[in-house]
Formats: structure tokens, C-alpha cells, sequence
RNA sequence: GGAGGGAUGGCAGAGCGGUUGAAUGCACCGGUCUUGAAAACCGGCGGGGCGCAAGUCCUCAGGGGUUCGAAUCCCCUUCCCUCCGCCA
């Protein structure tokens, strides 16, 4: 949600936002029905503030005992009465249409983000390291995984169904110690709170974050009003809703793991091979809150603290600053860090970094206050992956093996694996 | 799953149909006093919408109802606590 006034006062700067990202926000059809709202508000206001008066009258009269009088205040709020409710589902009507278009207003892309229409617009801002040289022809991990015995897709299909991933032995073993170890850095070494939450979420939670109700195939409902979560930032994010913060606090660093299940809807027979797309994965996710003055620094280190990862594991990979029609709904900027998988020979999107602002903060109304009695604001809010642990996993296989050896461990994650050398 | 009890401002805690958006205490902010501090005293102090403002509306877990009028009465939902059952 972006903030009404800003629409009132700037429609212009909201529209031409909009069209950075390419979207068409109906931005007159929202400020002709913002001004009937106002204005049938008012109305509706002053019927109420009438009837409030007659009713206190009618208690003053009645303690002084005039008994008559009191019956013919009463009776004056009739009329009164019926206008009010006539009024009523009007503007509550109006006030649904203009979140029905708010839904379709974006935020706004930040005036760094580069203009463009597609991918091949995004920039890439720097690298790190260089594409591994393997000295044989790069085996994709599914082929890897599947000589050493880590993963057990077929089996993972007949007791879930396509989607979903066993790992086995000691691919259930770095699978564990990805993530573990990710935690860890993120807290030892960036300085990260660490939150384990709880899988299933109510609908609020997800309405905070924007989930919902947009996205509702794509999570997997438990029953009435629970969900799974597509992502930690969901229940992590959602841990201040509705509250006021002080500044004191602020910025809040969140790093968790979670399990994420997501329903992929609309990406059938897209990335199928391998694990590179699957309905439950795990990943270690970061949140941050603060103020809207530190917003973008923070969004620098959140992508460095993401980087630092990679780079401790000796993977390489570029970050990719993402132009606006790139950009999720709720972004107002974004870098995706990509790893470089020797199998595929291209990058793979494993982190996503982004500022929404204030936008997802109003939505899930997370404030924070400057100090005693000064006016609550919005918190700006921002996540990233630190990171998907399938499409590192993979990459991971596909870097360190070597034919008729086995898989080597980068130095940091020996002691969470347990070996420097996974064999047959 | 069964039986009770509860949900009020940052916290504690009154209020149980009328002028109460809410007593009181603590916390917090400003001031007086003081060399400084504490204490004492005076003043302020929930959130949101609309409005240039005056002001006005909404908000006492959430939703519905009764009433001229609801924090107060009724119904539903959610959450918390205690006890019983079941179970990691």
C-alpha cells in the first residue's frame, strides 16, 4: 500500500512510478473516487456528530428530570438515524474500491533503479570470483547426486508426489549443514538476531506481507485461516505487526531458517530437472526494520551480509541490480545475486534483496517512534535470502566434484559436515 | 477434546447503561525548587481517519445485535489463564 496522501498530492509522481515498473495504475479512477469518499464521508460524519449531540442532550435532560423534553430529543434522531445508515454502506463501499485499485498501485521504484523492459535491462553491478574451471566436463547435480546417492527424487515423488525432494545420507547431512551454518554466519558474523518461527501462519500475517490476497494458489491452505509459509519473511516479518517500535530498537536484524512450501502454480514443466525448483525447500532468510533514513544503507549491507556467503564458501557469483518492470509489486528496489552453475553454464538466481519501504509496513503496520509523544511512522522493511539452500546445494555438487574422487567441502562447512570429502 | 475464568491506554488497575476516550498509581516528557541529583510540587502524556483550521468521526481483543445513548447488556469468533483427558 502506498500512502493515500501521496497519491492525492502527487498522482503524477505515483503514475509515472507505476509506469517504471510498466504497470497502468489507475490512478484517475482512484482520485475521482477518493474525492466522492471524502466527500460522502463528511456528510456521514456530520449526521453522526448530530445524533452523538442529541443523545448526550438526552442524557442532560434526563438528569435534570425533564422527562418530556428527553422523549422529544429522542424521537428528533430518527430520521437522523435512517440517513446515517442509508449513508453508511456507501462509504464503506467506496472505501472497498479504493483499496480494490490500491491493490493494482505498486510502490514505487526508487530513483536509482534503472529504467527498462526486461531482463536483459537489469544491471549487473559487480562480481566476485570467476566461473569455477573444472579440468573435465561439469556434471549437473542431479547426475552427481544421484552417483553418490544424496537425493531420492523418485522416491520423494511416490510418497508426496513431483515436486518434492528426499535427501539421503549425506546429502541429508550437507543439506543440514548448509543451513546451520548459514544461521550461524549470519548471526556470529553480520550480526543477526536469530528467530525460529513457527511453519503455519494465520491470514493476517500473510495480508501483512502481501501474500494475500493476490497470491492465495500459490500457498498451500491447512485449514480455515492457516497456512503454510512460502518463506520465513512471513512470519518473521509479521513479528512487529501492529506495533509501535522505539527508535531506540531500531534497525531490528532478523535471520531464519524455516522450511518454505510453496505451491509453484503457475510454473508447471518450468525448471523441473534436478531441484532447482520444488514445493518445499529450505532457506535462511533475513528481515531487517528501520527507520527510512538508514533504509538504503541498510539495503547495501543486506546484499553484502547475503554476499558474504557466498564468498565464504568460495562460490562464484554477480549481483544483478534489477530494473523496474523486473521488480516484484511491492519492491521499490532490488538486487538478485545469482551463482554461477558449472553444469548449466549460467546464473542462477539464489538471493533476492529488497527495500519495500514503508509499503509493506503500512500493510502489516509495523511503526516506530522518534521519541516520547512524537507521532508514530512506518518502519521501512526490508528481506533477502541468505540463501535458498536447492539451488546452492546444487551448484555446491556441481563446483566441488571431482570424477572418481567425490565431492570436496569448502574449508568453513567441513566442521558442520563432518568430512572434508563426501565419497560413495 | 471437556469444565471454568479472563481480555480496558507503555505497564498495573478502576469503571458494569448517560456529560467516561476512559479514575488512580507507576513509567515517560516539560517546569518549579536544588551547586547537581533525589524527593516534593505544578503541567503534559493512547492510536487512527477526514479537514488549512476550528473541529469532527472511529477505536476499551474482533464481528454482529439491543438502545436516543454501550467499555458497560445479548450473541458469535479469536486469544490468554486454571483444571481434566489425550499426546510429542
Amino acid at each position: 500500500m502506498l500512502d493515500r496522501q501521496l497519491i492525492r498530492e502527487n498522482p503524477e509522481f505515483v503514475r509515472q512510478g507505476a509506469l517504471k515498473k510498466r504497470i497502468t495504475a489507475p490512478i484517475d479512477e482512484w482520485i475521482a473516487t477518493d474525492q466522492e469518499w471524502r466527500t460522502l464521508n463528511a456528510e456521514l460524519e456530520n449526521k453522526k456528530a448530530e445524533s452523538n449531540r442529541i443523545s448526550k442532550s438526552v442524557g442532560e435532560l434526563m438528569a435534570q428530570g425533564k422527562r418530556e423534553e428527553a422523549e422529544v430529543a429522542k424521537s428528533s434522531t430518527k430520521a437522523l438515524k435512517e440517513e446515517i445508515s442509508g449513508l453508511e454502506p456507501k462509504v464503506r463501499e467506496l472505501d472497498a474500491t479504493l483499496e480494490q485499485m490500491e491493490l493494482s498501485i505498486p510502490n514505487l521504484p526508487h530513483e536509482t533503479v534503472p529504467e527498462g523492459k526486461d531482463e536483459h535491462d537489469n544491471v549487473v553491478v559487480r562480481s566476485w570470483g570467476s566461473p569455477a574451471t573444472l579440468p573435465f566436463e561439469p556434471r549437473p547435480h542431479w547426475d552427481v547426486a544421484d552417483e553418490i546417492g544424496l537425493l531420492d527424487l523418485s522416491r520423494a515423488s511416490k510418497i508426496s508426489g513431483s515436486g518434492f525432494v528426499v535427501y539421503t545420507g549425506w546429502g541429508a547431512k550437507l543439506q543440514r549443514a548448509l543451513f546451520n551454518f548459514m544461521v550461524d554466519h549470519q548471526v556470529a558474523k553480520n550480526g543477526y538476531h536469530e528467530i525460529f518461527p513457527p511453519y503455519i501462519v494465520n491470514s493476517a500475517s500473510l495480508r501483512g506481507t502481501g501474500q494475500l490476497p493476490k497470491f492465495e494458489e500459490d500457498l498451500y491452505k491447512v485449514e480455515e485461516d492457516l497456512y503454510l509459509i512460502p518463506t520465513a519473511e512471513v512470519p518473521v516479518t509479521n513479528l512487529y505487526r501492529d506495533e509501535i517500535l522505539d527508535v531506540a530498537d531500531l534497525p531490528i536484524r532478523m535471520a531464519a531458517y524455516s522450511a518454505c512450501f510453496r505451491k509453484e502454480a503457475g510454473a508447471a514443466g518450468k525448471d523441473t530437472r534436478g531441484i532447482q525448483r520444488v514445493h518445499q525447500f529450505d532457506k535462511v532468510e533475513l528481515v531487517k526494520l528501520c527507520t527510512p533514513e538508514s533504509s538504503y544503507d541498510e539495503l547495501e549491507t543486506l546484499v553484502t551480509d547475503a554476499e558474504s556467503v557466498l564468498q565464504t564458501l568460495g562460490l562464484h557469483y554477480r549481483v544483478v541490480l534489477l530494473c523496474g518492470p523486473e521488480m516484484s509489486f511491492s519492491n521499490a528496489k532490488c538486487y538478485d545475486i545469482e551463482i554461477w552453475s558449472p553444469a548449466m553454464q549460467k546464473y542462477l538466481e539464489i538471493s533476492s534483496c529488497s527495500n519495500f519501504e514503508a509499503f509493506q509496513a503500512r500493510r502489516a503496520n509495523i511503526r516506530f517512534r522518534r521519541e516520547q509523544g512524537a507521532k508514530p511512522e512506518f518502519a521501512h522493511v526490508l528481506n533477502g535470502s541468505g540463501l535458498a539452500t536447492p539451488r546452492l546445494f546444487a551448484v555446491l555438487l556441481e563446483t566441488f566434484y571431482e570424477p572418481g574422487i567425490g565431492i570436496r567441502i569448502p574449508e568453513p562447512l567441513q566442521s558442520y559436515v563432518g568430512t572434508d570429502l563426501i565419497t560413495k
